[in-house]
DNA sequence: CCATTAGTTCGATTATAGTCGAACTAATGG
DNA sequence: CCATTAGTTCGACTATAATCGAACTAATGG
């Protein structure tokens, strides 16, 4: 069975999430989450190829914003909520929220 | 007299402003002038050459985040506080407190 | 008008990331 | 035990970004 390196909260890095965020895609995996949780993979693709999509998991995970639990078949991943509000509170809200402010049509 | 691009806050991006906050060098530079402003570029260098740092500057400025005017023959940096907080309503305060959070030693 | 200062622009080099197909792995169902 | 499903890993290629020296520009001071 698979296992996933999942940062401590207290080793996660500002701009490591940043970065992480930083991409459309993995942002909008991030925000998909937060509607749905947890979710697989799979239904987040948005037509990519799996290697990509598996590609900006790896680096949701690194960043500490994504866990990923290996639930038979599927890969369940959900936000890591309560670790990033403790190592940055706010934070996670703050960007959730400026992301649904982009997307609202002007 | 040289003139710089500054986008609308209507027009900034999330991931662009991300993405300039995920470089160690850019962020430390946005807190520099969230405790000083306006500042010039010189103070703020680092030890890395002009060029460099000039690169860092026009990713700022792109970005939506620093205002950089002409004051003869120094150019004056500070933060586009108020356009930033009607784009994004407390996302720049969110990543000051996580970037301050992250320095406090453990 | 020349030197100085502050910063930009250019061009080359290097490093880091994204993208994708193909082969792989681990769990499940028949 | 074989096929299927879900996702990873690998390797190659491409694209984007960081870095830095050198030449440039624009404003000021002497």
């Amino acid at each position: 069975m698979k296992q996933y390196d999942h940062p401590l909260a207290q080793d996660m890095q500002l701009s490591c999430l940043l970065y992480a965020l930083s991409d459309p895609f993995r942002l909008a995996v991030v925000r998909k989450l937060a509607a749905c949780q947890p979710q697989p993979c799979a239904p987040l693709q948005g037509g990519r190829p799996k290697s990509s999509v598996s590609h900006h998991f790896a680096v949701l995970r690194k960043a500490g914003l994504v866990r990923t639990e290996v639930v038979g078949v599927t890969h369940m991943n959900s936000l890591r909520e309560q670790e990033l509000e403790s190592r940055f509170p706010g934070l996670l809200a703050a960007i959730l929220a400026a992301a649904s402010v982009e997307d609202v049509p002007a």
